[in-house]
DNA sequence: GCATAAACGAGACGGTACGTCCAGTCTTGTC
DNA sequence: GACAAGACTGGACGTACCGTCTCGTTTATGC
């Protein structure tokens, strides 16, 4: 997950396994009680009842810690059989609304994607870290669909790899942007039209030749 | 724009104009050179020329700042009659990633909007300064492509204006999604197919009855 | 007594003679409230309901301003004729150390003998605005025990001088050091012992041959 | 000296102790070169080579750190045997002013009196640090005159006590006065003038009943 | 069982930026 | 031209964190 010096026989104390626990679960409630921005590696190790060397030998910095301590909060959504796409894309809409509506992953998800815009590691491990696994759900809701007949099935793997990442932005950068930026609830109404307009789209769409 | 000390009977000396102007540039020129987080507000009124007690008299801090010095940048996205709905939604939506390639614009705006999750005010402010003035785009564009038959007009002014924010977030939130988190270029086969899902999704659902 | 823009016929408005007043006496209020290093010119021009520009016409600084404030406290001392030179001596003693436990003298003359080792009109100032002034109690006290027989004459007036400036040396020198370094209490107890030690050593330095 | 965190149980690293000479020694030079009001903290620590903060954790602000720093320069002070009360005198006194000579202790000595007017703590600072220590040399000059039969032995201690504590402050206020506020040397002529006053001063009083 | 060696807590360290305060100057409009 | 008002530059303040360092202590393993 971080940097464990690797090597087979190890010697010496042992990292202690508690402690990391400790510091993510520390890191997520400074987050809901501070933000982003007032967050501070000193209050974490507090927190935890550990060192601040203990942080530093762990993780890079503020970015890593969150990173991985949001990340996990992620791996949560799910997309049960709901019967049809459409309700399919209501249901994680508003799975991922309800994880926006948690201070801690609001503010850590827009403040880690703003430090990514300067710093290329940081980028990587968010994708690796949030986005790429999430995209599990675009892949499962779409075979889904695809086997109840509401979706013709793509041949061509590149321009399907295309059509999941298109769905996965709209979808996602939607959602965020309706929560986030705009500010308004993402309720079941808006759920709806929201879900009914990405429908429409991918049937339509899927009747045109995509590129 | 700011906190102007309202009040009639004015005296003493009155606020530079000027110095207004170089603050929001050297804000701008700092941000493309350190990104947000190294931005410091003793470094941006070493630019501006001022002192740092007049950035302070001015703004309440490096957020207010930010917003005001990013907002104007959006004013500069125009539309353009392009003759067909699709057409303008694809110019719209390159254009808005090219803005979004500029450094200032892009750290900018994920880190003011990570920070607006805990206050209220500067959520405020960039929704004024920022988000509401650019709807103006989709208003346009939406009245053009009812003037071309393209889309049904709608009755309700209540349910415009739902649609009208449907269409806004999708947008924003997509292209912003696909250029900062996903980190995918936004480029013409791109813009073509999204552009593709969103009109057909128009279409689509403006046959549907919305809520 | 500060710096008037002499010149016969003086045009434009004249300088309120009542804002001087009001300074002075804000510089007073504001030393005993503050002390000197916590006291401010824009403190002192707020309490006395004057612009610090006024203030700026008319002192240099902080320190001329609060020598002429205290300058006149020490003029209110007096040399009643307690009938001997032990007497006149506890007397003048008693008086100097009441005026040192007023807050605003107490801190402003230490602050400003401090300020006036590095500066060289400041220390003028304080000689002409306070030190010398007070001399004519020890030139009163020696004459009237020369009449009273209690002391010899001195003919050459230039030993007169320094017998006259060390034993203002020595009286101010140790009731300041009293009051403020040791800062012991300065009664009746102690002023009797003192006085008795500088009588003997005026009546034996007498009978000497002094240089 | 200063506030060592008590505590049997140490931890962490330690404190440097050649950061404390260095800052000692940096505030003097600072004080020779800018005087007391001039002198600021984040100037001592860059001479130092500290961070500031390491100050701060040392001292509590710029009075405590310059009575520490000038105090020593008053231990150096000395009082060899000069064979007769009056050279004894006439030693301490040219001693004394040469060392108020040094532009770091008298303007660093006035300043701190000055504040000390305002504040207790610092008061008592001084007092333990400077002012008693330098006793010492006024019971060291008693004890000898005594045995040499110049001065009568005090039987009463808490009487001897007093005596001593006028003497100091007949000496050392003196010397201050004449050198500080009247600006007058400080040479072996008036050091004579003034030891003879002095001497028959003490002769005097000790014939008499002192109360 | 005892040395080795890494992890650990504590906290001092050199830095950097913060946001505030004050000095002293300048620019208005009013008296 | 003096004045009240208040914005201006400039610089120090004392605080808060950063990320590093240096201690003494603890805890696994491997000889």
């Amino acid at each position: 997950m971080r940097n464990p010096v690797s090597g087979p026989g190890r010697t010496g104390r042992p990292r202690s396994a508690a402690a990391d626990a400790a510091i993510l679960a520390a890191t997520r409630d400074a987050l809901v009680e501070l933000g982003w921005s007032k967050l501070t590696m000193g209050d974490v190790s507090a927190r935890a009842g550990v060192a601040k060397t203990t942080l530093y030998r762990r993780w890079a910095g503020k970015n890593e810690l969150v990173v991985d301590a949001v990340a996990e909060l992620f791996d949560a959504l799910e997309l049960p059989d709901r019967g049809s796409l459409q309700a399919d894309i209501e249901y994680v809409v508003l799975s991922f609304a309800e994880l926006l509506r948690r201070p801690e992953a609001r503010t850590a998800l827009m403040a880690v994607v703003a430090e990514s815009t300067r710093d290329e590691a940081l980028r990587d491990r968010i994708r690796s870290a949030i986005v790429d696994r999430q995209k599990r759900l675009v892949v499962l809701g779409r075979a889904r669909a695809q086997a109840r007949g509401e979706l013709p099935y793509e041949e061509d793997p590149h321009a399907a790899g295309h059509t999941t990442d298109l769905i996965f932005d709209v979808i996602a950068g939607t959602v965020v942007h309706r929560a986030l930026v705009s500010a308004e609830p993402v309720d079941e109404v808006w759920a709806a039209s929201f879900s009914a307009l990405l429908m429409h789209g991918l049937l339509g769409a899927a009747g045109t030749a995509t590129p």
